[in-house]
DNA sequence: CGAAGGGTTGAGCCCCTTCAATCTTAGTGG
DNA sequence: CCACTAAGATTGAAGGGGCTCAACCCTTCG
């Protein structure tokens, strides 16, 4: 079965790197239903108040969820690179409570929702990986919560860095000292809950320091021990590590 | 049945505030094995890096999920009412990546892991319910993010006392416009990313403006259209209003 | 009655924001 | 090939929201 026969080989990486899987379970999730589509850069998949009829898995490029309030202000609460099942936060309510963006070109693959429910229910395993993803989506949630509540800004960003270098890595996009980076100062203020202008003061002291240097859309981590103290940044919370830990 | 038979018809209670259960599920639902205990105030439930062998369900009482950070600032994500499931969310990863705490004295039921992941797989309502259950969890961390990253102080506090009031009053609890209010203002303060000293000025705010009056451990809420203005709160997030929208 | 935890208030400071301008880069059409 | 444009990055200056430090008060409880 090539590439393009499914589309959805990402998907299945992405549930085996949480659960292991059986053939049978393989076969399944490459056999659901989808359709790929090609989207531009800053593109809605799904917006807020929208009834989502489809759950998404991100195939190539980066994606955002975020959330306008009535000022205007954007809070941007997560980022998501190739792999990630998008919208499963969304789709098993009636109405979404927030965007879903691309923000650079993507292709992504979409799959009713009531194929998802069906596997999950039909196949434990692949129940228990989906549902394992999204404990790990929350727990990604939780860490913000601390980063924008209890740290500094420099402190912020520095985090952030952390974590999109070790996920890039873990989707088998980049090494992670040397990755693409495609967000712009200002979502990287709405990440962090700063301004623009003070994210860019703090990564050029981040760079000023020879932690990182900056390189149009491309980031490169100087010395990645000392962006994690600096970043406070404890992997734990990805839950990367203690994989497949039992097969129960 | 007795309340004293089963001690988890509060855990019903909520999944069934999510999806419709069957009467078959019900009862196996209320057949879970678990232990109730009573626990003091400020005891920790789960601590961040213990290997969590139990989910539980708050029978009575309120506790919240925190972390810790290096420099000793605490960052409290959620508040739990009576009838919350606490703690799925760590319960199903090898280490727990933050710790769940009682605000006040408490009644927990314990039920090992391996039986609610049994009950999910092989009770397809149940199992919805819960994903449900831990997808409203994630929606309410995404606001929280929203709130201490884009809302100033004051909408901060207001926020955080609109949420409260609802979901005591949806736990059944008390009337949405007084309710017993545990949180002491050092942990509103970790709610919200803010200090102690200015916590106390905004609630000050809020009361001056008559939009709410403190009574020792009790809230009244005067003006609760002025105050959910003000708190910038929208309900939506909590998904309490589409309810049971389909049976699939 | 003394201690401890929590609430309240004041004063000064600083991190970050706001406002504003300039610079760089990439894309576009003539 | 180059003006023109727009988006993003950068820098400066000034102001403010929230923090820190430091009291003091109130209530509860042993």
């Amino acid at each position: 079965m090539s590439v393009k026969a499914s589309g959805l080989e990402l998907m299945l990486k992405k549930l085996e790197l949480w659960r292991p899987l059986e053939d049978e379970d393989r076969k399944a999730i490459l056999a659901l239903p989808h359709t790929i589509r090609s989207v531009d850069p800053s593109i809605y998949i799904v917006r807020q108040g929208d009834a989502p009829t489809h759950t998404c898995v991100l195939l190539s490029g980066f994606a955002m969820r975020n959330k306008i309030i009535v000022d205007g202000a954007r809070q941007i609460f997560a980022i998501h690179v190739r792999g990630d099942l998008l919208d499963v936060q969304n789709s098993f309510f009636g109405k979404a409570d927030h965007n879903v963006q691309t923000l650079t070109h993507c292709e992504v693959a979409f799959i009713p929702v009531e194929a998802v429910l069906q596997i999950i229910f039909e196949r434990p395993h692949i129940g228990k990986a989906i549902l394992y993803d999204t404990l790990v989506d929350a727990a990604i949630f939780r860490e913000w919560i601390v980063n924008v509540g209890r740290r500094d800004g420099r402190t912020r960003v520095a985090h952030l860095l952390c974590e999109f270098a070790l996920r890039q890595e873990v989707a088998g996009l980049a090494g992670r000292c040397s990755f693409s980076f495609p967000l712009t100062q200002e979502q990287v203020a709405d990440c962090t809950g700063l301004t623009p202008i003070h994210v860019n003061r703090m990564l050029r002291r981040l760079d000023e320091a020879g932690l990182v240097v900056r390189e149009k859309r491309t980031m490169h981590i100087k010395d990645w021990e000392q962006l994690q103290k600096v970043g406070d940044f404890d992997r734990e919370y990805l839950h990367l590590d203690a994989l497949h830990r039992d097969s129960g």
